[in-house]
DNA sequence: ACATGGACGATACTGAGTTTCAGGACGGCG
DNA sequence: CGCCGTCCTGAAACTCAGTATCGTCCATGT
């Protein structure tokens, strides 16, 4: 709940103090005093050090969840694109608190590190979700693994992007970019699926008499393309 | 420098400590007693408590980043696929130590996390080494983001298949079938690279008249599956 | 007026990690 | 042999994050 007026004083002595000093240099005790507050009160708002810099991840994380799980295995396209431009929104949102955070991050280590987990977190979910709509297909786990790694993966890359450039572009638009190369790889992945140890595609070579009617064409290779080959 | 006696009695002590009391509930204290030691010997040979699960990774990640950079973009997929053969030999090397591991990083959180954030600095080794490979092509950041994050995701896939099955099988064979999944992967997408914005994959339709020799039908359709479109 | 519950502060404690200092073992060297 | 520098070790004190406990104050409702 970093929506207390105590626990928001306390987030903008932290980060001052952050900035000032740097955050190894900061301690607890430093904080509650310039909020104002004792080191009672700083532990009771937030659980770590560390959490003044990442406040609400969980609920962020829980509403990514709501969104997935809103989903079916046929709109799980839909689902994660959306799934992931609630996590950018959400950076966006606040601009200024993530730039600050993210240059931050940069300096400090254990910040850095607390990062790459909660993002772990989110790769997880999706894990969790896509495997489920994947369910028992072959390489189920493995596919499951790569789509969520490849989705976290292409939303931290647009992310960090848009955090060196400090926020000046819309970083909608690269998302989608992004996320549109990710489905297109994992479409390809699908359609080439029993293929996958050749060392190329297959080719569909038709021949037909040259007075077939076109329907005739049609229908054969429209039958030969869904055929399990 | 996980090797000197003193460090192994270290080590050996500390893991059964885990094994009987649990993580938490064991102190550094605890361990440099049972080891015969003082506690100051303990943060001389490992820099913190968790370090003695995670020994000589930094070693590990050296031995990837001397395997990556012996290689050029010409030889990358090999390279990539040699250095994620080496983690993984490590891993069986010593396959009680990493089984026992396994056990303890399930039940601690902290370790947990830990963990994550050593398979991160795999992943960030991948994707500047990925990087550099592609150069200055278009959405190179991109690609090499999502190829680090696959290999890195297929290789923690199989790890963990094999942990789970307590190390019974052997897991380099499903490593090169994941390995083959991501390169067959990216290998679509670098041949769709000009149509990813499409929904779908180009058709070619050639049509010739039936008295055509086959060498015409092939050299037409060679062609145009090599013109770029 | 009185009870209840929640927010806050004070205090003490555990344990990780750092620093400093003091001895002891060891090998060279005069 | 004695002296000296170096390295390894132990001892002790210190900082600070995080936890637990208890007492206080205040607001609210009946």
């Amino acid at each position: 709940m970093p929506r207390s007026p105590v626990s928001q004083r306390l987030a903008e002595a932290a980060t001052a103090l952050f900035d000032e000093r740097g955050y190894d240099e900061t301690t607890v005790d430093d904080i509650a005093a310039r909020a104002g507050v004792s080191r009672s009160t700083f532990f009771r708002c937030y659980r770590s050090k560390e959490d003044v810099i990442f406040p609400d991840h969980d609920a962020l994380l829980d509403q990514v969840r709501a969104r997935l799980a809103a989903s079916t295995a046929d709109t799980a396209i839909v689902a994660v694109c959306d799934a992931v431009r609630i996590v950018l929104t959400r950076y966006v949102e606040d601009a200024e608190v993530s730039l600050q955070r993210y240059r931050l991050v940069g300096k400090v280590p254990a910040l850095r590190d607390r990062e790459i987990v909660s993002v772990a977190r989110y790769q997880r979910l999706f894990r969790e979700f896509v495997g489920d709509w994947l369910g028992d297909s072959p390489d189920a786990a493995l596919r499951a693994e790569l789509m969520a790694a490849s989705v976290v993966a292409a939303h931290n890359q647009v992310l960090r992007g848009w955090l060196r450039d400090n926020g000046r572009h819309d970083p909608f638009g690269p998302l989608d970019h992004a996320l549109q190369y990710v489905i297109t790889t994992f479409r390809h992945l699908e359609k080439s699926r029993d293929e996958r140890d050749h060392d190329t595609g297959q080719i569909v070579v038709a021949t037909f008499r040259s007075s077939a009617s076109p329907d005739t064409v049609m229908d054969a290779i429209r039958a030969q393309l869904h055929a399990p080959s």
